[in-house]
DNA sequence: GATTGAGTGGAATGTAAATTCCATTTGAGT
DNA sequence: ACTCAAATGGAATTTACATTCCACTCAATC
């Protein structure tokens, strides 16, 4: 016999698969022919569910992994689910690696952030509520004005916002707190407020979300969990988990969606 | 106590975690709040693991799980695991198919959004300039103040670098042409200028930025073209190229360089 | 047709994890 | 400042799982 030296990643499982399979025995084979056709499943499943699933015992499952040269289910397991995970690695820790390490040139950052951000924009993607989408354009659409609220960390995205609208001629209020002017007593119940915050939330943020609720007009929110304190208010809900790089995020996939709304609407008024 | 039913999806979950967290005390909440953010993880991990990651006790995990309605830790994994074999069904081909049929709805823009962001930092990761991005982030270090000067569709990028540089406590100065005052006047020799302007360029960002040359200060450029006007001053140059959905861009990569720069400065200035 | 050894299934075992329980701490109300 | 209830952390217990072992089967070889 061989002998198998243990595979570190989820690629060389399939190319030892690829290669030996055929000389491996009928239980054997079943069981290489179903984890390459169900990889994902190796990760959250028992080994029971496996070989019931595969057709064979436990124990023939075993052997198969061990065949691989993992030292048994578990360890390959493992490497199934960091496979996994490595969609959303721990930027926390890394990052404070990379710290440790003290290679951390400005590219090197960069790569980081850009890396978060396009993890952040996938799952976005993939996360997303395309009615909730629909509703928030349909309430953007329709109303007389536009509020845009957000502050600190937010404000980039509003004020995007603001730019977008301004050029598609669309009426559209930036809420900037500037000289502490309040514009909350504006808002009526024909028009929309769209409210972006994130952890931890901005108060005043939340306090025009409330009035906005108040006065009856449409709330939209963009935040970053479902224990926003936004969601309390029952508004069009889109959320946007996008990771830090220690304190701070890319906000790429929130500014993806901003604009997204802004151009949707944009082409919705057109058609009116 | 209520007695809370077991939620049977996913968005039961988000929707209890939503309503039921405010009143959660803080352990509990920990959880939830980690969960809402890693929803992913759940399904590959153990308690421990997990509590670890949120900053809790097993235990606490535990009762947030029972909180919830379920019976236990492993009955929620269940809930979060069958729901991740649903997810992989994925971001590419869903890309893919968005995109074929027209795009005429908001997801369908959504993705077009995040696909060109996804290509423009993939871009200015390979095109950056190493020496630039260090150069720029030792002149930012060493000023006295930082003036951030961009408009319109590059205000976003400048007001965002603003809140990181308030936050780490390095002085800067957002220059947002307000009241129509024209802060170019404080520019000392010492200081440094962060202009960020794309085509078609604003006058005005130009306008400051050789001022900047003349009072002898710093100038780092954010720009999208060789052909930009800042080039003719030569300053340190950092290149974008942005590409355009209709006439609006995502601006993901120009963020991301951005807060790359502002991270940098700040862990530079602290080892001084 | 007997002999041997790889291949197999299922029961027995050990272990790592979830779960429960209880002593201690915290915080709110008097 | 004192009391009591709620929340917490950690140790004890139990469960559920991976893993191992061994008796049995079947096929190949002589």
């Amino acid at each position: 016999m061989t002998l198998p030296t243990q595979p570190k990643t989820i690629d060389e499982v399939f190319i030892a698969l690829g290669e030996r399979s055929v000389t491996f025995p009928k239980r054997l084979k079943q069981c290489a022919e179903f984890v390459a056709a169900n990889p994902d499943r190796v990760a959250v499943s028992t080994v029971a569910e496996l070989s019931e699933a595969a057709g064979v015992q436990p124990s023939a499952f075993m052997r198969f992994c061990q065949e691989l040269g993992f030292s048994g289910f578990s360890q390959m397991q493992k490497l199934f689910r960091s496979d996994y995970s490595q969609k959303w690695p721990d930027y926390e820790t890394r990052l404070a690696k990379l710290r440790e390490h003290g290679s951390e040139s400005p590219s090197a950052l960069l790569a980081e952030f850009i890396d978060v951000g396009r993890a952040s924009m996938e799952n976005l993607m993939v996360s997303i509520d395309s009615a909730a989408l629909q509703e928030a354009v349909d309430s953007l659409s329709k109303a007389r004005m536009i509020h845009l609220v957000g502050f600190r960390r937010a404000f980039p995205v509003t004020s995007y916002l603001g730019y977008a609208f301004e050029k598609m001629q669309i009426p559209a209020l930036l809420h900037s707190g500037l000289g502490n002017i309040d514009l909350a007593h504006t808002i009526s119940d024909q028009d929309a407020v769209l409210a972006v915050t994130f952890a931890p939330y901005t108060q005043r943020t939340l306090q025009i979300a409330e009035e906005a609720k108040e006065r009856g007009a449409d709330l939209i929110a963009i935040t970053d969990l479902v224990t926003s304190p936004l969601a309390r208010l029952k508004p069009t809900f889109l959320l946007v988990a996008e990771r830090d790089v220690g304190a701070f995020r890319a906000l790429s996939a929130s500014l993806s969606l901003a604009i997204t709304l802004a151009v949707s609407v944009g082409t919705a008024r057109k058609k009116i």
